[in-house]
DNA sequence: CTCCTAAACGTTACATGATAACAATGCAAG
DNA sequence: CTTGCATTGTTATCATGTAACGTTTAGGAG
C-alpha cells in the first residue's frame, strides 16, 4: 500500500486496471484521501473549512466527476450554501491545493485519490460506459525544445475493461 | 514539404520549434490548409458550404484558438449569421471532418494546419504569453491494459521559446 | 425538367457553466 | 481590543452550448 497507484500502474501497466475501475475497499480509499488532505493542509497552513471538507467528501463518494452545480445541489440540501460561488470557491480551493482536479472534457471535478503523492502530472481515463474516471500518471513525450510546459491536460475517453466485456 | 510537421517535430524535437511559434509564410500556410480542406471534402462528399468555408478561413487567420462567439461576431459582421447555432454548426462540421479541433482548456476552436495528415491524435502546445497554439502529434504512453482509448485530449500550457526569451 | 428527399439554414427559447463585485463575518496576530 | 486579511453570503450578470421546429436549398431519381 506504500506504492503510488500511478507508479504501480506504470510498473506493470499490462496487468492491473486502476483501482477506480476495480471493486475495492472504498471506505479505506476515502479515509486515506481525507487523511492525506488533512495533513497536507496542516502542513501548508491551508484551511480546510467545513464547506471545503464537505465538498471533498462529496467528491470522494465515487470515482466519478461531478459538475459544480451537482456539488452545489448537495451543499444546498445540507444547508451549507445555495449560490454558485459557494461551490466554485470550495472547488477552486481543492484544485489549487491539489486535493481535486478539473476534468476539462466534462466541465467537472474529481477528488484526487492520492494528494500526497507529489509532482503528479495527472492523466485521466474516462470510461464512457460507467462514468468512472481513473487518475494515472502521465508524462508527455516529445515536447519540442524551447517550449516550457507549466501545466498539462491529459484525458483519454474510452471504455474500461469491465465495460468492454459487459454485453453492451 | 512532404514531411508532416508533427512527425518532423518528433524526429528532431530538440531543434525546431513548431511553425506556429516561428515566423513563417503564413499565406501559403493558409492556402495549403484550405487546399487540403477542399480536397478532403471533395473526396468524402462533405459539403464545404460558404459559411463553413468562411469559418475555416477565419480560424486560419492566426495560429490561435477562437471562441464560438468570437467566430459568430465575425460572421455577423459579414452578414453570414448572427445566432449561436450558426457558429456552433459550422464549427461542429469542421471538427467532425478533422478540419478544426476543440481546445478544451480554452473552450475554443483552432484550425487544423494539416488536415490531410491522417490518423493524427493531436496534442496542443498553448503559449500563455502570445496566445499561439501549436498542434503536434502525441501518443499516450502507458495506458493500462484493458482500457480501450477512443479519443484523447492532450493540451500543454506554458511558454513558447520566443515568449520565454522576451523580457517579460 | 420536375419532383422528392435529405441536408443545411434561420430563429426562438432555454440550459448549463462560471465569475465580478461588494457587503458581512470570522479569526488570529500584535 | 483592534486591526487586517481570509472566508463567506448574496446579487447580478456574463459566457458557453443546445433542443426544437419550421423553412430553404441542393442534388439525385424518374
Ligand atoms: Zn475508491
Ligand atoms: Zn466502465
Ligand atoms: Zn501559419
Ligand atoms: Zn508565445
Amino acid at each position: 500500500m506504500s506504492t503510488k497507484e500511478n507508479l504501480s500502474f506504470r510498473q506493470d501497466a499490462a496487468s492491473t486496471p486502476p483501482r477506480a475501475f476495480r471493486p475495492h475497499d472504498h471506505d479505506s480509499c476515502v479515509a486515506g484521501a481525507m487523511q492525506a488532505a488533512e495533513s497536507l493542509c496542516a502542513e501548508s497552513g491551508a484551511r480546510l473549512t467545513p464547506v471545503r471538507r464537505r465538498v471533498l467528501e462529496i467528491l470522494l463518494e465515487g470515482h466519478r466527476p461531478m459538475g459544480a452545480y451537482d456539488v452545489l445541489a448537495r451543499l444546498d440540501a445540507e444547508g451549507l450554501g445555495s449560490k454558485p460561488p459557494v461551490a466554485y470557491r470550495a472547488l477552486g480551493f481543492l484544485v489549487d491545493n491539489g486535493l481535486a482536479h478539473r476534468i476539462e472534457r466534462l466541465n467537472a471535478f474529481i477528488a484526487c485519490p492520492r494528494p500526497t503523492d507529489d509532482n503528479h502530472a495527472p492523466a485521466f481515463l474516462i470510461c464512457r460506459g460507467c462514468g468512472s474516471v481513473a487518475e494515472v500518471s502521465a508524462t508527455l513525450p516529445g515536447i519540442p525544445k524551447g517550449f516550457r510546459v507549466e501545466r498539462t491536460t491529459v484525458e483519454a475517453e474510452g471504455l474500461c475493461a469491465a465495460c468492454t466485456d459487459s454485453p453492451e
